[in-house]
DNA sequence: AAATGATACAACCGCACATAG
DNA sequence: TCTATGTGCGGTTGTATCATT
C-alpha cells in the first residue's frame, strides 16, 4: 500500500531558499497563521513541500528566533538536559527560548561532542570515556538494551528510555554542570497522571528543593511539563 | 593563487505519532 | 477498530565557507 507523497515532488523546489520564497512565506503566515503546512505552499503561491515551508519556517523565519552564538550558559544547559534527555532536540529546544531544535542538533554535532570528548568524556553516556561501563547510568542508547520483541514495543512507548532505571538524585553534587534551572514553558504534550504513585516529582528527584522553582510537587512543573506527579512516560520519548 | 581538507549549518528524508473519518 | 492523512522529530546529506598546504 505505502503512503503517498507528502507533496508532489516533481513540481517542487529544493535546496536553498531565495529571498523572494522566505518573503512569500513570511507574509503568508503572518495574514494567515501557521497550520495546515500541506496546503500552505499552494496557498501561499510556493512551489515548495510543506514540509519544507514549516522547516524553513521554524528554523530561520520565526520571528522570536534567537540568532548568533551560543552562550556558556546556554552550553552548559544543552549539556545538561542531553545528560537527561538524551537526542530529544524538541524537548532540549523547549527549554532554550529562541533556539530550535535543529540549530541544537547541528550545534551539538559539530561543537559539544567535540568538546567533550576533548574533555575526556563520552558525549553519549555523560561519563568518562575510559570509564567501566559496569557501573548503571543513565543511557539513551537503543544498544543498551537489547531490543525487545515486536509485541513489546508499544508499551511502554519508549523503549530508549529506561526509567525503570532511575534518574536518581544526585546524591552527589554534580561538578560538570550547573543545576538545570526550571521554568514552565509551552509544550505539546502534557501528561497528568493524578495519583501516580510515586511521591517525588521529577524535579525533586534530580536533585532540586521541593518547593524550589521547578519543583512540581508544589509548582507542578517540570522541563515544561505541567504535572501534578509527573508519571516519567509522559516525558513522551517518541 | 590554487588545491585540498575540515568545518558549520541549512535542508532533506524517512519514520512514527496523533487524529479524523 | 481500521485506514488515511497531516504533522513533528531525529538522522543524514549537501554545500558553502574557512583554514591549511
Amino acid at each position: 500500500m505505502g503512503r503517498s507523497p507528502c507533496c508532489e515532488k516533481a513540481h517542487t523546489n529544493k535546496g536553498a531558499w531565495s529571498k523572494e520564497e522566505d518573503d512569500r512565506l513570511v507574509a503568508y503566515i503572518r495574514a494567515h497563521g501557521e497550520g495546515c503546512w500541506r496546503s500552505l505552499p499552494k496557498a501561499a503561491g510556493l512551489l515548495r513541500c510543506g514540509k519544507s515551508c514549516r522547516l524553513r519556517w521554524i528554523n530561520y523565519l520565526r520571528p522570536d528566533l534567537k540568532r548568533g552564538n551560543f552562550t556558556a550558559d546556554e552550553d552548559d544547559l544543552i549539556i545538561k538536559l542531553h545528560s537527561l534527555l538524551g537526542n530529544k532536540w524538541s524537548l532540549i529546544a523547549a527549554r532554550l527560548p529562541g533556539r530550535t531544535d535543529n540549530e541544537i542538533k547541528n550545534y551539538w554535532n559539530t561543537h559539544i561532542r567535540r568538546k567533550l570528548i576533548g574533555r575526556g568524556i563520552d558525549p553519549v553516556t555523560h561519563r568518562p570515556i575510559a570509564d567501566d561501563a559496569s557501573n548503571v547510568t543513565i543511557s539513551f542508547q537503543p544498544d543498551a538494551h537489547p531490543p525487545p520483541p515486536p509485541q513489546q514495543l508499544k508499551p511502554p512507548r519508549c523503549p530508549d528510555l529506561n526509567l525503570d532505571l532511575c534518574i536518581s538524585p544526585p546524591c552527589h553534587q554534580e561538578e560538570d554542570h550547573p543545576q538545570v534551572e526550571l521554568k514552565p514553558v509551552v509544550v505539546k504534550r502534557e501528561v497528568l497522571q493524578a495519583g501516580h504513585g510515586g511521591g517525588l516529582c521529577f524535579g525533586c528527584s534530580l536533585g532540586l528543593q521541593q518547593g524550589a522553582a521547578g519543583c512540581s510537587c508544589i509548582n507542578s512543573h517540570f522541563l515544561g511539563l505541567r504535572v501534578g506527579i509527573l508519571d516519567f512516560r509522559g516525558l513522551e520519548m517518541k
